[in-house]
DNA sequence: GTGAAAAGTTAGCAAAGACTAACTATGTGC
DNA sequence: GCACATAGTTAGTCTTTGCTAACTTTTCAC
């Protein structure tokens, strides 16, 4: 009986962390635009590509997908949008981004490994953890 | 000049991160044939299964690659065991979590969301990081 | 010791995410 | 205004990770 309801319990967890990684390159990706915009005017392929360190027809195809999800809309040969979905999608992340980046410097990381590591954690952090972060990079 | 050295650097960061993912899922099998093994003795197809909420074929597939990359023995319709580098793998694996885990929940997370958090967060932590929440949770 | 339940495997499908090669469109320099 | 470089797309391949359905092996109860 214990031991079930421990498996279930793990299955549950590890279905949230599937569902969570299912999501991560979606988010990269609308992080990464809303970013090239925000610098560029616009968000280019090439440049997608450049850096997230994939070739472009990888690019294309992943946009396809993000555009069939509703967070993208692009036109052929043409720079790509963000729906409204897709901005908040992008600030969402960039807002976890941030705290996580902010913590990391303030427990005393350097902040290249910080940048690093705050790209693969942010994708896993609860809003509770985020909250216990957000307070500890602002203590005085 | 300036543009292209930061897009390599973001490319190299991105890089790093699809690295951690590829690892993610086997590093989720050894660590968890190695928690069956020491509470049940042996580690089944089923088991694994029930654990990671997935279904057995999916679980019979996946060790198949992880024989491949010698993490683990297996022989036909018998259970699971570990290799050295399987278990030196797990024992790596083990370690993170714990410290992970001992991290948040000092921080002032519910254990229940830490150890989900944990789950994610794991695969991504540098060993830099880690030291620095080893000795968070350590403090007096 | 046999037969049914449980466990495991195999085959085959689908989607995602990576790649290369080959093609098409865009835009720029002269 | 045309040619050519750059950007983007399309087609096709591979691997991983999920699934179901169908089959085989093992185990256990009687």
């Amino acid at each position: 009986m214990t031991d079930e309801r421990s498996a279930d319990a793990r299955a549950e967890v590890f279905q949230g962390v599937r569902e969570a990684r299912r999501n991560e390159l979606a988010e990269d990706y609308v992080e990464l635009i809303a970013d090239l915009i925000q610098e560029q005017g616009e968000a280019r392929p090439v440049d997608i590509a450049a850096r997230l360190g994939v070739r472009v027809p990888t690019v294309t195809k992943t946009l396809d997908r993000l555009a069939r999800e509703g967070l993208i809309t692009r036109a052929k040969y043409r720079s790509v949008f963000l729906t409204s979905e897709g901005s908040a999608l992008a600030l969402e992340c960039r807002r976890r981004h941030e705290i996580v980046l902010r913590f990391l410097i303030r427990l005393g990381l350097d902040p290249e490994t910080a940048e690093r590591d705050a790209e693969g954690i942010e994708h896993h952090v609860s809003e509770r953890t985020l909250a216990l972060f957000e307070s500890y990079a602002n203590r005085p």
